[in-house]
DNA sequence: CTGAAAGCGCTTACAG
DNA sequence: CTGAAAGCGCTTACAG
């Protein structure tokens, strides 16, 4: 049985309240008492009831973290940003994912019942009215990820992803003049794939173009569903020059991999680009000309933001933009 | 303001035990008493207050998961497989990393403070003893993923690498005879390093063969330190039939393109196999032989043991040894 | 089947 | 500077 409050008074020939008052707010006891009592807590390996003390002051020290999924080195990463700075700025961090079937409720089930964590950071990267209805009945300090839930309040961290898909159409289109832009993103509701349709659509425009009616395809962001689908029809695409923008690395590791297969030289018979700028987009060859999505920074910045937000409770509501960044590679030639 | 038990006996006539037994103990509670405090409960979305129900059942429903970094597709895999049985058998999951530089007492703290987490899944790397002591003054239930800390009580997962690794060799000398066949390691105080390494050593002597001074090297499993190491060594290993036995994929995979960097031809002039088939085997050209740990099942079967160990706290202390399995691909030819 | 009451281990006014 | 006491929101014997 683990030492409690009282026995540590006990030892120290103290009331339970000076303890405590050593725990908290030192300075107001007397010095050779706090001694004492810090004598006694060593002793007996004392350390406080976690329960207690967030049944007092509501509050438990712990953040949650809610991703769509915990696969792949793209969450990987915001994980890994977001704990570290959790640890740093001495909280706990209570991991979940939220499968695409799962009802709205279970976005609040998932990190806990009432009271077990102070906030969340939630990442919602699609547009089901579910999730977004019952983000809106949480009544928690929330960080949203790469996303907004319009009618709820929270801060926010995203990333401006149509920059940077903007200048990588733009780069596609100097570098390789009269080439075919083909767009290949992950579901048509998902947030991220439709910003970066946006800005491709935007900049085809600007520069008198149109995308024809096959020209724009959604898939799943998977590596294998990217790669059976180009494996049928690379051969076609490469008859003009053609250069294939997949929403995600991984899926253009999968066009690039089609592409092999079917003898065809990346990037001279075509050209490919991703984005994220996972560990993916270097491993594959030829390397992958992606955009940097900061993905690490953008854990720790949602936690630093929540955090923020549950120092100071009334401060006014925060968006952080994070800039993404071409990165020039050798899958889209043309360098 | 939350509503409190209180809130909901008021709303339904009753008493807050009565409120309480339909929350735990439903069966009973007379099914039109239990129908108007659900209904309360419901009105009001009424939801325990998990510090207060901590506090009497000291148990919080939390596992804590601590591994050594959080980084990469090997830690991800197992925060997954750990995540989705968590989340299935009702508990939450706290994710912590302990760096290698953490005193033995973060291992704790880690987790948490007396009494927030159940009990924790540890994935051990490093024979540090600090580590190790610190682990054995927790006094929590404990399930120790691949190593074994003695001294202490608790159930483990571990891999059965020895054979995977030594069933990798004996493939090596057998499909091209006569090659020599170097080992890549990790730091040399890491136990998944030397549980390799020492296969290697064995299936060796069975054959008869000795490894050279030069023919083990312990770098620190990442690609760029591996890429940089065999860039200076590989055309010296290529004067002769070379297979290079990676600790792990990562490793493998910078010395491929460091091979491939020198024009040389993989796996004609060199091979190269790696080590816990994680996605980078299959995304190398050519793909990596490796050995297949059971990432996510590693996960899993850690946090199944851990809850079962909670339900039945006497149980004896029970070891799950999972398989690793050769696969064959291409980049150590002799197919 | 139901209620009144004790108690889990803390924090924090309130007196002194 | 310190102690006695109330109270946080639950669960669970103990009576009835």
């Amino acid at each position: 049985m683990a030492a409690s409050i009282e026995d540590v008074a006990k030892r120290a020939n103290v009331s339970i309240s000076t303890v405590s008052r050593v725990l908290n707010r030192r300075n107001i006891v007397n010095s050779e008492t706090r001694k004492r009592v810090e004598e006694a807590i060593d002793a007996l390996g004392y350390r406080p009831n976690v329960f207690a003390r967030g049944l007092m002051l509501r509050k438990s020290n712990i953040l949650g973290l809610v991703l769509p999924d915990l696969h792949g080195e793209f969450y990987s990463e915001i994980i890994r940003g977001a704990n570290q700075k959790t640890r740093e700025l001495g909280y706990h961090m209570l991991v979940s994912s939220v499968t695409a079937d799962d009802d709205g409720h279970d976005v609040l089930s998932a990190v806990g019942t009432q009271g077990l964590v102070d906030g969340i950071v939630v990442m919602v990267t699609e547009m089901s009215s579910r999730i977004r209805t019952s983000l809106s009945q949480a009544d928690l300090p929330m960080v949203l990820l790469d996303g907004d839930v319009p009618g709820v309040k929270h801060d926010s961290v995203v990333i401006d992803q149509q920059r940077g898909a903007a200048e990588m159409v733009r780069h596609l289109l100097d570098s390789s003049p009269g080439n075919r832009v083909l767009f290949i993103g992950g579901h048509d509701t998902n947030l991220d794939t439709i910003d970066r349709l946006t800005a491709y659509r935007k900049v085809l425009a600007e520069h008198g173009l149109q995308p024809g009616r096959q020209d724009i395809v959604h898939l799943d962001y998977s590596y294998e569903t990217a790669f059976d689908y180009a494996s049928q029809h690379v051969l076609a695409w490469a008859e003009q020059p053609t250069t294939i923008f997949a929403a995600n690395d991984e899926m253009a590791a999968g066009v690039v991999d089609a592409a092999i297969a079917a003898t065809l030289s990346v990037p001279d018979e075509l050209k490919v680009v991703g984005f994220d700028d996972t560990r993916i987009a270097q491993l594959t060859r030829p390397r992958l000309t992606t955009v940097r999505v900061p993905k690490s920074e953008m854990g720790a910045a949602a936690v630093e933001l929540l955090c923020a937000r549950l120092k100071e409770p009334g401060r006014p509501s925060t968006r952080i933009t994070l800039q993404t960044e071409l990165v020039v590679r050798e899958s889209c030639g043309g360098r």
